[in-house]
DNA sequence: ATAATAAACGAATACTATTCGTTTAGCTCG
DNA sequence: CGAGCTAAACGAATAGTATTCGTTTATTAT
């Protein structure tokens, strides 16, 4: 096919159809994307550097999606709102997780978001030498919850007998309804720590 | 070359290569391992089934180093400690984590270090509809723990102007040392919060 | 001695991401 | 209006991946 009248490409329709792919859950790949917009994989490059950068548009997509609302309140409400609508992010499109951790963070809109929650922390009394180091506490804290609504359905299968592990798994519920309540009862936990750890600056 | 007088592979082989090509931050592949065992790639399925169940035996191995021993005392030192010997074992082989999220556990140490686990919080009171949502809790805080250390120096490159990360980025001390603040801070949090769950569980 | 098994190789298969050269449609400038 | 440049596609080639299968042969067991 030579040059189309009206090009059939753009970095938001590979972004659109790679977020298509992910979320069937079907295996992430720049060919499949290119099979699934008609178009031979060394298309693509000509409007991306390449997988790495496909998925880059993926988390900018979803950050604006979910991250750009303004979240005002006192920093402890702007932690839990931007954690849960970061946990709602996940929970909607659990198969990109594994395709985004361990990556370099450069879209904006996701610094952004990054940068509000430092500042609110910086705001509230944190001291500098310290936010980040509480960024990454609830960097864990959000990256551990997502991949456990990433996990396989069956995330122990115990081929040899145990004291309590196997029955509990049978009797327990599977996947995002129990998935859901851990992350509401780490939330709460979370935000304690973090009001007593700021408690304990004022003391001093 | 034909069978040998003594077999030149074996899983043990096979995993302590796989560990030390992991070990080196090489990318991890089965043809890399059968390179470095002078063997041609299709030798080592006469010993494993596949590149899965080499990251499964290496996730056995490290369990084995790491979480082998008894974790005595309280439920909180128990918790404590395991997840410090977690944490240990991760920080000294970063580059497994990515390779072993998400994959179903079936390796028989690792099982019963989790069966430990779960245990220990019922024998604690923990009620059983509860503990799995606990376990999950320090599995999500354990995982992003491990992430968060094999993540790449440089977490965020902003490259746009910011309000406050930029310049938090720019003084704050990279890589391990103050992702090992984080740890123990977050391990204090996670500790204050379960005990308080527990209490509540005894007042009702 | 014979038969079965274990363990290696080598070749083939079917993928993957990526690069590069070629073609052509459409826009812009003289 | 036409010449030339660029954008955007294709197609072929490269180098990698995991995996399967058939063949060979050394060792072990009967």
């Amino acid at each position: 096919m030579p040059r189309p009248r009206t090009p059939l490409l753009s970095t938001d329709r590979i972004a659109d159809a790679a977020m298509a792919l992910v979320d069937e859950g079907a295996p992430f790949g720049v060919n499949a994307i290119a099979r699934r917009l008609g178009v031979t994989p060394s298309s693509l490059y000509n409007h991306v550097a390449g997988r790495d950068e496909i998925i880059e548009l993926m988390r900018g997509r979803l950050g604006e999606q979910y991250m750009s609302e303004s979240f005002t309140g006192t920093w402890d409400e702007v932690v839990a709102a931007m954690l849960r609508a970061e946990r709602r992010m996940y929970a909607e499109h659990p198969f990109l997780i594994p395709l985004i951790v361990g990556k370099t963070i450069t879209d904006p809109t996701v610094i952004a978001s990054y940068d509000r929650l430092a500042s609110a922390l910086a705001d509230a009394g944190f001291p500098d030498d310290d936010v980040l180091e509480v960024v990454a506490i609830i960097d864990a804290f959000s990256i551990g919850f997502g991949l456990d609504l990433a996990s396989p359905d069956e995330i122990w299968r115990p081929e040899t007998p145990t004291r309590a592990l196997g029955r509990l798994v049978e009797g327990s519920p599977r996947g995002a309804a129990r998935s859901d309540r851990a992350f509401e009862a780490g939330l709460e936990m979370l935000l304690d720590g973090l009001r007593l750890r700021l408690a304990r600056y004022e003391n001093d």
